[in-house]
DNA sequence: GCTCGTCAAGAGCACTGCTCTCGTTTTTTC
DNA sequence: GAAAAAACGAGAGCAGTGCTCTTGACGAGC
């Protein structure tokens, strides 16, 4: 069905596919602001207005590098996390999180697309919100994991939520359900930290404070987690 | 001496403050993208190449907002933690945490140029460097005056920090004398938890995720406390 | 009083996203 | 198989951007 019905729609996919790519090696080189249809067009040897044939306006061309950047991050993420054994949870946490930090600084002006400040001017369309949800997905199924297999123990003399905020994690507790408030909040704020520090790490807050970054950014994630109550096995 | 030399170096101190408020209401409404040298010299009357007697290009201009912002937040930071008793260091903490997102949402953008993305094309001189430590500094001396009054307990089973991290915390360590590695890496953690939940709220990533965040930002920094050892006295 | 440095203005360059039109080519319909 | 319809690339053009260079006017210091 899709594949190859006539012979146009198949080099109008060719073609979509390879602006796509070179959209994504100048998002990789300039940075999204660099992001220029003219200079994609040029390089593919056609007239600018021909681009719009294909994406209607610049805002649809960074769309579609969203979605591809919240898939490759997610499918990275999956992958890293799946390669531990199952009842080894933190060690999926660590897993997950050197995931996404090896894939952020791999790709950092991706990174920035999807977890840096809004590109001016752009409104993310519904189109990206399944893609989305899929690294924060990993870090759900993995905590309601050990929930079950009795491997949470948070920290003692740990605030409990306020009751005000019962009904609030609605989108997280979806993500691990029968997991109580208390461990979703602290998973919540685990998950905050991993990407805080990799913003931190990735926009350069870290230059001139942190040299060695990796061990330092695995000790933290191991303090972390057991602040959500995953300890060492 | 910097006041009022001659009548030509008064107006233009005049008209240079004229141009970083224009600019920064610009930024507020469109964005560091929507920064355009043309629009506030329009809206100054002025011709467009004027403004580049006074900015010799577009990033200096940037630049001044930038530390502009770093000031601004640093010293809502400093009045917002100064508010508390001095002894009280879990509140001096949750202060200074609320100072920031208070500060954060009331100047998106301006919060985006510090903690977002960097600008494509543009890299921040040397000048920013002492504004730039001035939240963080509140957060040192805070942890400082606590760890100096024994009212620092790390939970416990808490990672030990390796030892290969021993002299790479030295920005953090001048921040915070005398105050032991694990401390200081359970710090370095919580700052990061703080700037992660504040970048994500920003941003936009908790939109449909959290609809009542004050008490889940609150809760959360409330248990990043207890992970860096401040226990409510 | 005259020179010299500062200033605003204007034209211009190279670039951007985007729109519209005009032939051409391919696909669909009859 | 021919006619109608849709898709396509090319080109010109609009309004906007940062930035440079030149020109003429003004004010401060010798």
């Amino acid at each position: 069905m899709t594949a190859s019905r006539t012979a146009r729609e198949r080099v109008r996919a060719e073609l979509t596919r390879e602006i796509t790519d070179i959209a994504r090696r100048q998002l990789a080189t300039e940075g999204a602001g660099g992001l220029s249809l003219r200079a994609v067009a040029r390089e593919m040897g056609m007239v600018s207005s021909a681009i719009y044939r294909y994406f209607p306006s610049r805002d649809d061309l960074l769309t579609a590098l969203i979605i591809d950047g919240y898939n490759a991050l997610g499918e990275a993420v999956e992958r890293g996390e799946a390669a531990c054994p199952r009842e080894d949870h933190l060690g999926r946490w660590l897993a997950a999180c050197h995931a996404v930090r090896d894939w952020a600084l791999a790709h950092p002006h991706e990174y920035a697309l999807l977890y840096g400040s809004p590109v001016p001017g752009y409104h993310a369309p519904q189109d990206t919100v399944p893609a989305r949800a899929r690294d924060v997905t990993v870090l759900g199924e993995l905590i309601a994991d050990a929930w079950r297999a009795g491997a949470v123990h948070l920290p003692e003399r740990l605030p409990a939520p306020p009751p005000a905020l019962a009904s609030q994690a609605g989108a997280f507790r979806q993500l691990m359900p029968g997991v109580p408030d208390d461990v979703v909040w602290a998973a919540a704020a685990a998950w905050t930290t991993l990407y805080g520090w990799i913003n931190f790490e990735v926009f350069g807050q870290f230059n001139n404070v942190i040299d060695d970054r990796r061990p330092a950014f695995d000790h933290a994630m191991r303090l972390t987690a057991t602040a959500m109550g995953l300890t060492p096995s």
